[in-house]
DNA sequence: GTCACGACGTAC
DNA sequence: GACGTACGTCGTGACA
């Protein structure tokens, strides 16, 4: 047997021209692409990226480029018309001349700017050695299918390399779907069926049913998406379904089904892809060659594609890396690594060996479960991951040698989540020096709206080696660090990197390291006062209702309530929530029934208790502190989150919730500080949409809520009540929100035709604000994300979708975003400048909490006047706007009481 | 026992 | 379906 060891490689078949339209029309909505002197290139720069991608991120061995009639177009660059096509026919048991005049007739013939970009894409394919395939007469579909069949049964595993769903009927459990331009996503089985509904066994089904109007399939008219998928689970297959089709109970999909039967039969045919093509399957034809570098850089200078040159070069030199991986390096392979670690090397350590996680705690984020395995640490002792760019990775002890190396300043290092790093040395005494860069914060810039950052995820979206020990994990972060740099540049994130997230790092550590101090007595004592509260509501609800339930169980109440009791629900919801017993319903029911009142102080109490009073005791140190995780890489807009506990959620709207605020206080000799923006998103409005009326009321001091009211409901400012003051507050909240008549009739109990009045109302009076949200969205539709005033970035999908729920919500995410983003990028400055200066003034006040636009601070007494003024300039003059920005300082003995 | 999920409620 | 961004607790039902 001939070279075994590729015998298993997988074998990649690439949908070829499925991508050229991709990437024609995706770049064609955003920014038409050219050349200086014009030639267009979007689609060229998509498809040779895609290929870049998919070369990098997965080395294939096997890999072809797969065309069909249409791959005529691509051969002599002229658009031809299909007329017939061979397609498998299940009654003739063999291929046929389709006859079906209207087959793909919808599909545009190929647009001039499109042609002229073909023999650009042809060349790219030839110099990056692709081998072509195709078969005279046969679709593409069909000779991916024949060809992916026939390697899965010779062993191989199969990559189709395709951003098209239809594909999905194809998969098996050897045969599996990829997206380079979904970041690598991968579609088996599992994945297919959490996508559709449907096993891949299934598709064809669920796709003959609903039909496909761009190809001319007609489906079963009525049946869409949802029905489907609902029809083909409920009866296993089309042709049970077919059988049984009196069965259905919805009325519009019986009779649909009975009267399309033929159709559907036909679409069946139509959507199939076949694969008994006549088309033997050559892998030595199918080998990828070495790129030609000269070629591509010809090309690529032509067409003007400065990143992809870039990455020429980096890919030159990492071709010449060595995978040496190390596990039980010896004192010389470590001598040899520290006489190469000059340059600046990745770093993890092993995190399971913390003495902070001992016992109790789990194990916070484990690294390397496996690299535990493989090397048993005695509790104290540090393991490191290491590895330059073009040396050998070690897995290795932490001892001086490499301590010295870390705390060596001139020493770069190349860290996934330096934060907690830094506190996996601080916890042991040791300090880390040098220039960081930070991949988990770069991975996360480029992908905001990821669940994970982790460094397994990051580098298995990146197609690296797969993580199993300190060094895999330290070659890992070495061989994504300059992917993603390269990456970063090219989608200009560079400087919300740089200026941002990187440095506000070592300001995040600090702030969890010194962590908030809680008064454990006062916590006790509302515990016991809590808890003889619920007690007596809970006794008074019992006796209410007839019987004893679970309180905490909304299911349980919600019977009570509405069943047992048959208290009317005083809202019409969905099915699924048709007893719900949320806090509007009982707010409602309160206005006529006693039981719901004392169930919401019930829950009050209950909340606040479990949540806050008997949680946080829980969590201090020695020293009565608690220290949160502010997680700098978890959410969408570029806020920080807080976990462990969460201390951005402290209550402040009650008064029993401000007994817990009151329970965080200073250090001995020290008082708190909180400085709160005021009203920073509204401010940021008003600056991004230049409204001449905010404007004005914010550089002249008005109150912009009582302006808003007036306007809106065309009352005197001097006649304004308090009620309608706060009305219009919602509305302002809500155009923040990306209103929506629904969303504001709900939050002001009024109906929506109402509220949609004020929304109008409101749009005539700030045009500008209209203005801007119209220009966001047009923008947004083209570019497919939204920036931040600093250029932090967050793709917006579904602009475009046909879901009207789908696209609203991206319509009010695209408000948003940049508004919340902004604000969280200001106050990051703010820290990073503010941190900065109490170091140069040798200050012993610090910095606490942030809670998206406040800051709090422990702040020696002596130090209050001097850090009140400083705490409030840094933040009011952080970034110049077309507004002021305004901080409120206030100090005290405790986070309720700064006054 | 653990896990995943929904319902709910806290913050900005 | 249904105003943006988060996280934690509880009950529940599935699983071991």
């Amino acid at each position: 047997m001939p070279d075994t060891a590729l015998d298993s490689a997988p074998v990649f078949l690439l949908d070829t021209m499925s991508f050229i339209f991709r990437a024609y029309h995706a770049m064609q909505r955003s920014r038409p692409m050219t050349t200086r002197n014009g030639q267009p290139t979007a689609a060229v720069y998509v498809f040779v990226n895609m290929l870049e991608r998919l070369r990098r991120d997965f080395s294939p061995v096997h890999l072809a480029a797969v065309f069909d009639l249409s791959g005529e177009v691509f051969r002599d660059a002229t658009a031809r018309q299909l007329t017939s096509l061979r397609k498998w026919s299940a009654a003739d048991q063999g291929f046929v001349d389709v006859d079906y005049a209207g087959y793909k007739a919808n599909r545009e013939s190929m647009p001039d700017d499109l042609a002229r970009q073909i023999p650009f894409i042809r060349r790219a394919i030839e110099a990056m050695r692709i081998p072509v395939l195709s078969a005279e007469g046969y679709e593409a579909d069909d000779v991916i299918g024949t060809l992916a069949h026939r390697a899965a049964a010779e062993g191989h595993p199969v990559f189709i390399v395709s951003p098209d769903k239809d594909m999905m009927q194809l998969v098996t459990g050897r045969i599996r779907i990829l997206n380079p331009q979904k970041d690598n996503l991968i579609l088996d089985p599992a994945k297919v069926e959490e996508v559709l509904g449907v096993p891949p066994e299934r598709v064809i089904d669920v796709m003959a049913l609903r039909g496909d109007a761009v190809d001319n399939v007609p489906g079963a008219p009525g049946i869409g998406d949802k029905g489907s998928v609902e029809l083909i689970r409920q009866f296993g297959s089309l042709d049970a379904l077919l059988e049984r089709a009196s069965e259905v109970t919805r009325k519009t999909y019986r009779e649909s089904l009975l009267e399309n039967r033929e159709a559907v039969l036909l679409s069946r045919e139509l959507v199939t892809i076949h694969t008994a093509v006549p088309i033997a399957l050559d892998l030595d034809a199918m080998r990828l060659g070495e790129p030609d570098t000269e070629a591509l850089r010809s090309l690529y200078t032509e067409l003007e594609f400065t990143s992809m040159l870039r990455g020429l070069a980096s890919a030159a030199s990492a071709a010449q890396s060595v995978a040496l991986i190390l596990e039980d390096p010896s004192e010389a392979d470590i001598a040899d690594f520290c006489a190469h670690a000059a340059n600046g090397f990745a770093l993890v350590l092993d995190a399971d060996a913390s003495p902070a996680e001992s016992d109790s705690m789990p194990p916070a984020q484990s690294l390397l479960d496996l690299a535990e395995a493989a090397h048993p640490a005695s509790p104290k002792q540090l393991i490191a991951g290491v590895a330059t760019p073009d040396g050998p990775a070690l897995t290795l002890p932490v001892t001086d040698r490499l301590v010295a190396l870390l705390a060596d300043a001139s020493i770069p290092k190349v860290l996934h989540d330096w934060k907690t790093l830094l506190h996996r040395l601080a916890e042991r005494g040791l300090a880390l020096d040098g220039p960081v860069e930070d991949t988990m914060l770069l991975s996360w810039l480029l992908n905001p709206t990821h669940a994970t950052q982790s460094l397994v995820d990051v580098a298995a979206r990146a197609g690296a080696t797969p993580i199993s020990t300190p060094a895999t994990a330290a070659r890992a972060i070495a061989s994504i660090h300059p992917r993603l740099c390269a990456d970063i540049e090219r989608q200009e994130l560079l400087r919300v990197y740089r200026e941002i997230d990187l440095p506000l790092t070592p300001v995040l550590f600090a702030m969890e390291r010194v962590g908030i101090r809680i008064d454990l007595a006062a916590l006790d004592a509302l515990s016991t006062r809590f808890a003889a509260e619920m007690h007596s509501a809970a006794e008074r609800i019992f006796s209410l209702a007839g019987s004893r339930f679970n309180l905490n169980s909304p299911k349980q109440l919600g019977e009570v309530l509405f069943v047992q009791l048959g208290l009317p629900h005083p809202f019409a919801r969905g099915k699924s929530k048709a007893l719900s017993t949320a806090q509007d319903v009982l707010e409602t029911l309160a206005e006529t029934h006693e039981i719901a009142r004392l169930i919401l102080d019930y829950r009050h109490l209950s909340k606040l208790k479990s949540t806050y009073i008997d949680t946080l005791p829980l969590l201090v140190d020695a020293n009565s502190r608690v220290h949160t995780t502010f997680q700098a890489a978890a959410t969408a807009t570029g806020r920080l989150s807080s976990i462990n506990p969460n201390l951005q959620n402290i209550p402040i709207r009650t008064e029993l919730g401000r007994q817990i605020r009151a329970a965080f206080i200073p250090s001995p000799g020290h008082l708190l500080l909180s400085a709160d923006y005021s009203q920073i998103e509204l401010r940021l409005l008003a600056h991004f949409s230049e409204d001449p009326l905010l404007l004005d009321a914010y550089h002249t001091g008005r109150d912009i809520h009582s302006l808003t009211a007036s306007e809106v409901f065309g009352i005197p400012i001097d006649q304004l009540d308090k009620q309608t003051r706060s009305r219009a507050k919602a509305v302002n909240f809500g155009i923040v929100y990306g209103i929506s008549p629904f969303g504001l009739a709900t939050q002001l109990g009024i109906p929506q035709h109402e509220a949609r009045h004020y929304i109008d109302r409101y749009f005539e009076r700030y045009q500008g604000v209209r203005a801007f949200i119209d220009a966001t969205l047009d923008q947004v539709r083209r570019d497919g994300f939204v920036r931040t005033l600093f250029g932090r970035m967050r793709p917006i999908p579904d602009m475009e979708s046909r879901n009207p729920a789908q696209r609203g919500f991206a319509e009010r995410t695209a408000i948003n975003t940049p508004l919340q983003g902004t604000a969280a990028d200001l106050i990051k400055l703010a820290m990073i400048a503010l941190d900065r200066e109490l170091k140069i003034r040798r200050l012993g006040a610090r910095l606490l909490l942030q809670v998206h636009d406040e800051l709090v601070l422990d702040v020696p007494t002596d130090e209050l006047t001097e850090v009140s003024f400083l705490v409030r300039s840094i933040m009011e003059s952080v970034a110049p706007l077309r507004v002021p920005l305004v901080a409120e300082v206030a100090t005290g003995p405790n986070w309720r009481d700064t006054q």
